[in-house]
DNA sequence: GCATGATCATGC
DNA sequence: GCATGATCATGC
């Protein structure tokens, strides 16, 4: 018979009980090796498991499936999600928070205000354990219990710009578009993948196309700037919001376009004198301070580009209109790349580029040259995430590079010439920056480009 | 003109 | 001291 709670505060008291606490502290001994048998069986589904065993042996709830609410009666969705060690910041998210699968049929009939995603997960009781690799599941301490109420809990701007991730998830959808969701789409409310292999999809109502299985989630860097800010009080006094003077809500996108407005089609010396500011020396980063400058910020970040993940990169056209450069990602380790596998890419590895190409959201702030004249103008400024539809062409110059590394080739990694998207190139401070390989050998840094042709196209053909 | 290799500059 | 973003330099 399973415990009934008739408010959220009993549900609250009861998970604080396991504060400091493993699951092997409160299951009785007569039982402990039964459960033990149990997760032995499990491997792969361990977390599902260790959801059921909360419930189970915290809160004496029998485990099922159902899609209502984990407390129906007090209302509440309970939810445990991993930290890791930080060795700053002392705790950081070790992944997304994972809420229910998408139903790609019911969705496209709902409003975000009448949502089943609303519904379900409108009080949410957060339970975050500490992570460690290989520590049995049994073992795993429980460090916050964080009661959250998803539309008073967060701020006003958050909850707006949710909102609209869920409606453009749902428009996707019904343009049968399901197969092409990518959680770099959205902001904070991501469209997952959820699903143990590749080979398993679903049937979306739009389209015949299959798609992979997709879960609601909050993407890492927005339940890591949760985590650091409501549980550790790391509140980043070198932070700033774009929304601190704003007196309405705003998405991320159009408050962003808002703020670059004044500046579009004016070169870089009247942005300057615009902006009261001074940069004489022409250095590399000279037109990222400029940008850095217009979004009023120095050396400090800004909140929300933090927690969505965005990337804002410079890009410089030629004054024909032609793009030179490549884009880089950070250099990668070459152990950490044979090790990886493209599937499983996880939040546990961020610097994986399957990983990377999935989740970010990237600012692309356009200048461009001028013929006859050093000064250089700003053209546009666009938000772009990696396409889907690209991503097996991604995959096969990732695979190539594997490949490349674990034989020792490494004269022939994967050039420009060799796809129409991603190739390898060196990443280092100069050619005697290296790092060693699964050879024993030293190689010099490289990463992974994403080419300039590729770039140059998005740029020429997406108008927002 | 472009692909590829190499390096600079900044900030943490 | 190093990671990262951005661009430079060379040779075909």
């Amino acid at each position: 018979m399973d415990r009934i709670y008739t408010n959220k505060d009993e549900v609250l008291k009861q998970g604080q009980t396991m504060i400091d606490k493993s699951l092997r502290q409160i299951i009785p001994s007569a039982e402990l090796n039964t459960v033990e048998e149990l997760i032995r069986g499990y491997e792969q589904r361990r977390k599902g498991l260790f959801g059921r065993l909360i419930e189970w042996y915290v809160f004496g709830k029998k485990p099922d499936n159902s899609s209502q609410a984990d407390f129906n009666i007090a209302g509440v969705e309970l939810k445990t999600t991993p930290l890791k060690r930080h060795p700053q910041k002392k705790y950081s998210a070790k992944e997304r928070l994972v809420f229910s699968m998408i139903d790609y049929n019911d969705v496209v009939n709902e409003t975000w205000e009448q949502s089943s995603f609303l519904k379900k997960n409108k009080h949410l009781l957060l339970m975050f354990y500490l992570w460690i690799k290989n520590k049995n599941i049994l073992d795993y301490e429980f460090k916050y219990i964080y009661p959250l109420n998803l539309l008073d809990g967060i701020s006003d701007e958050d909850i707006y710009q949710i909102q609209k991730d869920w409606e453009f998830i749902v428009a996707k959808i019904k343009r049968g578009e399901a197969h092409l969701l990518s959680e770099g789409d959205t902001y904070y409310l991501g469209a997952c993948t959820k699903a143990a292999n590749n080979t398993i999809v679903r049937d979306q109502p739009m389209s015949n196309e299959p798609a992979k299985p997709r879960a609601f989630s909050f993407k890492q860097q927005y339940i890591n700037y949760f985590i650091q800010n409501k549980l550790l009080g790391n509140a980043d006094a070198n932070t700033n919001s774009i929304f601190k003077t704003l007196r309405r809500v705003e998405t991320i996108e159009d408050r962003i376009k808002e703020i670059f407005s004044p500046y579009i089609k004016k070169n870089d010396r009247q942005i300057l004198f615009m902006l009261g500011s001074n940069l004489q020396r022409k250095s590399k980063s000279y037109k990222r301070l400029i940008v850095n400058r217009i979004l009023g910020i120095n050396s400090n970040k800004i909140q929300e580009i933090e927690k969505a993940n965005v990337t804002i990169k410079v890009i410089t056209l030629e004054a024909t209109g032609n793009l030179k450069e490549s884009i880089s990602f950070p250099a990668f380790d070459y152990f950490d790349l044979v090790s990886q596998t493209w599937s499983a890419s996880r939040g546990d590895s961020m610097a994986d580029f399957h990983y990377q190409l999935e989740t970010k959201k990237f600012l692309f702030v356009v200048f461009q040259k001028q013929k006859g004249s050093d000064k250089i103008i700003l053209k546009r400024t666009l938000f772009w995430n990696f396409p889907m539809k690209d991503l097996d062409e991604a995959e096969r110059v990732w695979q190539k590079t594997v490949d490349c590394i674990n034989e020792g080739r490494y004269s022939e990694l994967p050039k420009m010439k060799d796809s129409s998207v991603a190739h390898v190139r060196p990443h280092g401070k100069n050619a005697k920056d290296t790092i060693e390989t699964p050879q024993g050998t030293q190689e010099m840094k490289r990463c992974f480009w994403l080419n300039a042709k590729y770039i140059q196209n998005v740029i020429d053909n997406q108008n927002n």
